[in-house]
DNA sequence: TTTTGAGTTGTTCGA
DNA sequence: GTCGAACAACTCAAA
């Protein structure tokens, strides 16, 4: 059989930039028809992100590391730039493909996008098949006894690890390719834009991800469950970003943290259950699973409620009177709020395109909460600034300490500098952020505008001048942010009497 | 339909 | 400094 002659099959990534474990083109490769791996640089998309220029580097790492492990299977990547529509009748006139395979994405915009693609093969007569592949439960995959989406994260988790979970495909030995040529894999540069982030956290491709998550297994997880909270250490997984463009295949992780959960039971019947090593990392293994339930229990909400992009999960606070305060706003996002973990916390997000869960929380909570800023402003500035983003992560993350999200629970504002203290108590974090702090003793770390004259002096830190005093007060901040809160609550309540 | 139990990651107060 | 209770009471999911 030539199998050059037959029509080839178009294998379309797009956030899956991987050979490993790929749904779509490991069954592309079964079918033993030619393939055409194709990436497409979507112009008119591009020119609307808000994106750093970092993360189009990050992603051009990712492509060419692509394209290495293509050519091992004795393939090739098409790399074609325009919009999208117009790619793919090109493709469909150039190549007559047999069909299209591509793994699903589930956020409104790629799912309007999909569509229309799907419908231009379909019309043509052109076989689409699309797969699970981001995902190890889809967002319909999981629903209520009523057949309704979870809005609850327990329940949602209990009835996710009730359901048989997938297992990895493997990795194709070898495909054909037909003759083509591709453009060149551009960087930021190419595409126009800036690059503001100077120290990048996350580079390459499946390579750098697959050492990151063997580190992670063998040295990461045994010190997870109380190093995840500490923005000190490196004590979380950082896969996030490796999960944003696809480079690893969530199937593999959840198989190797089975097998790692295997390793651990069978350690225990030969009598190791006392332990404390075994235990703990049995329960870190349980804590990052339910991160990973976490991920895709917001990739559901945002399948399902599409509109909370724009939009409060929670249609009262419609009316929340929220601040645009463009001064705080530019405070908050250059790290000059006079809170030290707030300020760190931007400070790394600015320089690396990263920023620690923990910390995320407290200037979420801040933006929020304490100077009353719409969480929209603040989710934007996340989408430009962070290279793991994932708009269903970001939006839920944003919802939740909005108080506007999922979580039924009640009003929560953080404290952000019993946050600091309680998790960074020595402000080695802090320090390594904010320079003009670096000789603040540990004493005022978490309040430097409470040093003396003479500290301060000492410190080579005067307040005002190195370093801002607060700018607000959380007290009474938070205080105002109760009382709309409630108002807010005893409105609603009125509006359904009516 | 009604009832019951429970909710990621908190904070503050007072003993 | 530590610890437990109170906060305020709503929404969701399942029995």
């Amino acid at each position: 059989m030539n199998s050059e002659n037959e029509r080839p099959i178009v294998v379309w990534f797009r956030r899956d930039l991987r050979i490993d474990d790929h749904a779509a083109l490991w069954h592309a490769s079964r079918t033993g028809a030619p393939i055409i791996p194709l990436f497409i640089i979507d112009s008119e998309l591009i020119a609307t992100l808000p994106s750093d220029g970092a993360a189009f580097d990050f992603q051009a790492g990712a492509l060419r590391e692509l394209e290495d492990k293509l050519r091992l299977l004795g393939g090739k990547l098409l790399l074609l730039r325009g919009m999208v529509v117009d790619v793919h009748e090109r493709i469909i006139r150039q190549f007559q493909p047999s069909a299209l395979y591509f793994n699903r994405d589930y956020e409104p915009y790629a799912l309007q996008r999909d569509e229309r693609i799907g419908s231009l093969y379909r019309s043509r007569e052109i076989d689409v098949r699309t797969f699970k592949d981001s995902v190890l439960l889809e967002p319909d995959e999981v629903l209520t006894g009523e057949g309704k989406p979870y809005v609850v994260f327990t329940p949602y988790a209990n009835a996710w690890r009730k359901l048989p979970i997938p297992v990895p495909f493997g990795t194709p030995r070898r495909i054909v390719v037909p003759r083509f040529a591709s453009e060149a894999i551009p960087g930021a540069r190419e595409l126009g834009k800036a690059v503001r982030i100077a120290e990048p956290i996350f580079r390459g491709g499946s390579g750098e991800a697959k050492k990151r998550w063997k580190w992670f297994l063998s040295h990461g997880l045994a010190g997870y469950e109380q190093g995840r909270d500490l923005p000190s250490i490196d004590g979380t997984s950082r896969m996030s970003g490796y999960l944003r463009f696809g480079t690893i295949s969530v199937r593999k992780m959840w198989e190797d943290l089975a097998q790692a959960k295997c390793e651990m039971t069978d350690a225990n019947s030969r009598g190791h259950r006392t332990n404390p090593t075994i235990r703990n990392r049995q329960s870190a293994i349980e804590k990052f699973s339910s991160e990973l339930i976490w991920r895709e229990f917001y990739t559901a909400v945002l399948f399902h409620f599409p509109r909370v992009v724009e939009s409060n999960y929670r249609q009262e606070f419609d009316a929340m009177p929220w601040r645009i305060n463009r001064k705080a706003l530019d405070a908050w996002k250059e790290g000059r709020t006079g809170f030290p973990l707030v300020d760190a916390g931007m400070r790394q997000l600015n320089r690396t395109g990263w920023m620690h869960n923990r910390v995320r929380m407290v200037v979420a909570s801040f933006l929020t909460k304490d100077l009353m800023h719409d969480w929209r402003a603040g989710a934007r500035y996340f989408e430009e600034k962070l290279l793991d983003i994932d708009t269903a992560a970001n939006n839920g993350g944003w919802q939740w300490a909005a108080s506007t999200g999922v979580d039924p629970k009640p009003l929560r504002i953080f404290n952000p500098r019993l946050q600091a203290e309680r998790y960074d108590p020595q402000g080695d974090y802090i320090r390594q952020y904010i320079p003009e702090l670096r000789d603040v003793p540990a004493r005022y770390i978490h309040a430097p505008h409470e040093m003396p004259p003479l500290v301060q002096e000492e410190a080579g830190c005067i307040i005002g001048k190195h370093y801002p005093a607060p700018i607000v007060d959380h007290r009474s901040a938070s205080a105002a942010y109760k009382e709309q809160f409630m108002k807010l609550k005893r409105g609603s309540v009125t509006r359904v009497e009516e």
